[in-house]
DNA sequence: TCATAGACTTTCATCTGATGAAGTTCGGAC
DNA sequence: GTCCGAACTTCATCAGATGAAAGTCTATGA
């Protein structure tokens, strides 16, 4: 059952993680009732406790559901709590899927343009200095690919702060877990990345002035030029 | 420790909703270490399998942390599951917060008229008839507060749908959940009913036609108007 | 042949006790 | 006053026992 990424300690975190990762990318089908725990104390090396707690984890994430005596199955996927941070990055692991990719990059162009927007209604001072020094940091990094990647995250997600709510910066969050992993997303060319400098500059310098109309075209060109890069590699 | 929900079965579940709702809503402290697993077990009359599954869960939603011999504490706000469906829940009872309304109504603002655009992008035959059918069912139920409500939630839902991405329609079954127990947000009288009419219909009709720009306006006119209103309560 | 009641089996639910490991605390030596 | 270590606290995990509920099989009667 793969290797174990949580050595002695943490066995029953290890149990989810193996039973976790198995299920968001397929392996176990929803509907089919996995192993009895007896056969996952054995598989999995670990005491019945800690097969148990795992698996009320999952249950308490949606992908698993038991029932005494029937067995314990994979739950379907419309019951599954897909902005968990776990469940995000087993889906959004190295190797996601292109159609996962395209998920991702949709549900950017949903949501930021609408946050930004909000982001110049709500924001006070303080949020928008932390969107400014984002921005300085976008443009000092621009030459460099790597950093670049953390600057732009970062920025993005001052924006979200801005909005002073804190579900839409839950959102947030969970995307930037799947957008780090699947870095191709961000990862554009040192040209790419200049380019988006502009664009960056409008969403601040919008927001700054309260323009929420501007903040949005501005974010929603950011966006839109992301998705399609994403989804021309 | 509040009454019991669950009677007899469900130990470890009782224990979550216990522990969780008093979590979120403000009694336990983040920072401050909860009662030790022996004074759980006579606090709760459940034993101590049931106690730790239960911590296992919440732990697992971000809600609590355990430490080896230093005891469980509860973690800050910013590492909560807010999108989890339990976390919401108790978050938006029956007397939410008027910060939380105004969080919710926000949401919605930043959300649903980018997630109408890219309906309008993605939407295929089938989605679109669902969006109609589900437009018939609001303008059956107009003169009926009530049932209303459901056809309101259900044609969101579906221009949702229409989008074709499983995380969009996940934020917004999570926010639907929200707002169903903050049903004020969305209990309006038969006239601001009858009000809402033509700008639903003018979302159906743009993403049936494929208009992008047409269908995130129509949806923002209906999501700042359902904003005015919750805010204004 | 077929329906059905009841015994049997499977499998999760829960409690309890025992052992271990890792922080915490506190006293004592210097 | 500072540092070391022993005692203590508290979660981590295993193991065994009992119970409950759902499914399965079987024998019986029509």
């Amino acid at each position: 059952m793969a290797t174990d990424p949580y050595p002695d300690t943490a066995r029953h975190a290890h149990v989810v993680h193996a039973l976790g990762a198995r299920i968001v990318d397929g392996s176990l089908v929803p509907g089919t009732p996995i192993p009895i725990e007896e056969q996952l104390v054995n598989e999995l090396g670990v005491g019945r406790s800690a097969v148990r707690e795992g698996v009320k984890v999952l249950a308490g994430k949606g992908l698993l559901e038991t029932r005494r005596s029937a067995g314990t199955r994979v739950r379907p996927r419309e019951s599954w709590s897909l902005l968990d941070a776990d469940v995000l990055s087993w889906r959004f692991g190295p190797d996601a899927q292109p159609g996962d990719i395209r998920v991702l990059a949709d549900l950017r162009v949903a949501l930021e343009p609408g946050a930004a927007r909000v982001a110049a209604e709500r924001a006070d001072a303080a949020a928008i200095q932390r969107i400014d020094e984002a921005l300085a940091a976008l443009h000092a990094t621009a030459d460099d690919p790597d950093p670049f990647i953390g600057a732009d995250l970062a920025f993005h997600r001052a924006v979200f702060g801005a909005a002073d709510n804190d579900l839409l910066l839950y959102i947030y969050d969970m995307i930037s877990i799947a957008l780090r992993s699947v870095r191709q997303v961000h990862t554009r060319s040192v040209a790419h990345n200049k380019e988006t400098l502009p664009n960056h500059e409008r969403v601040a310098v919008a927001i700054r002035r309260r323009h929420h109309r501007k903040a949005e075209e501005a974010m929603r060109e950011v966006v839109e030029v992301a998705r399609a890069d994403a989804l021309h590699c």
